[in-house]
DNA sequence: ATGGTCGGCAACCGA
């Protein structure tokens, strides 16, 4: 089982790149984030042509979320249980007995807006989710922009960044947290190495090149997955583009 | 010092 997750940027401005990825590799499941595309403007069409199962919540400019699988995608929901209403920023899935949760957590602005306060509270939500619906026992990944770097070795020059709303501590801790409930970093389990990114910052000059980038991306998985997992690596496929990408694919292997 | 470039969408916002 090959699980995938990309932020888009736009899934109508990478339609080519996705279809041409998921033919070329053949992820079971990709979860994407930041569509920004309302769903009568889904790009059916392209997708269609893979013959991909999907699952997509959106809105206009901002946000939105997708679950492709080449399998039966069921008891597919959207948002919190609370807030169904809330901003299209999560998805979930039960694929083969594996439960998925798609998610773009809030990037938080500054950690002094109430934008930040938000993001911190996303996760205590996010947990609150898990204990309701899952058993860390269950099969459960959960994966996505999820807007952290969880340890110095996540971002480039993190000495600077001890203020910035995805590396600051209250951010981390909350991750941590949240991750407490039960997870597994899959990346981390396969890779100790250092300045391994998933983000580049389209505003800084050669910032790929420099390897100037941020591990924000992530792919955590419960125990009996934990278990099966055989591989975790990044495909700056999309880096490599004449019209690049700010993030790359993120792909977890399991022996399910 | 707090820059820069994208994408959406038609003036700036968000990342």
């Amino acid at each position: 089982m090959k699980i995938a997750t990309f932020n888009a940027n736009s899934l109508r401005a990478r339609i080519d790149i996705v279809v041409d990825w998921l033919n070329q590799n053949k992820p079971d499941i990709l979860c994407i984030q930041e569509t920004k595309v309302q769903d009568h403007e889904f790009p059916y069409d392209q997708l269609d042509t893979t013959g991909y199962n999907y699952i997509f919540k959106g809105q206009k400019s901002y946000n939105g979320v997708a679950i492709l699988s080449r399998h039966k995608i069921e008891n597919a929901s959207f948002g919190f249980d609370a807030e169904p209403y809330d901003k299209p920023r999560l998805a979930r899935a039960s694929i083969k007995g594996i439960n998925i949760v798609n998610t773009y957590v809030p990037q938080g602005r500054d950690i002094e807006s109430e934008h930040y306060q938000y993001k911190l509270q996303w996760f205590q939500r996010l947990k609150d989710l898990f204990d309701k619906n899952f058993k860390p026992a269950d099969p459960v990944i959960w994966l996505g922009d999820i807007n952290v770097a969880p340890t110095d070795i996540d971002v480039y020059e993190p000495q600077t960044k001890l203020t910035n709303p995805c590396f600051h501590e209250d951010v981390k801790k909350q991750f941590q947290d949240t991750i407490k409930w039960g997870f597994t970093d899959i990346f981390r389990l396969h890779n100790k190495n250092p300045e391994m990114y998933t983000f580049w910052d389209y505003r800084l000059p050669n910032s790929c090149k420099r390897n100037l980038g941020w591990r924000l991306d992530h792919i955590l998985a419960t125990k009996p997955l934990v278990k099966k997992s055989t591989a975790c690596y990044i495909d700056k496929t999309p880096r490599l583009l004449d019209k690049p990408s700010d993030h790359t694919f993120l792909i977890a292997e399991f022996d399910v």
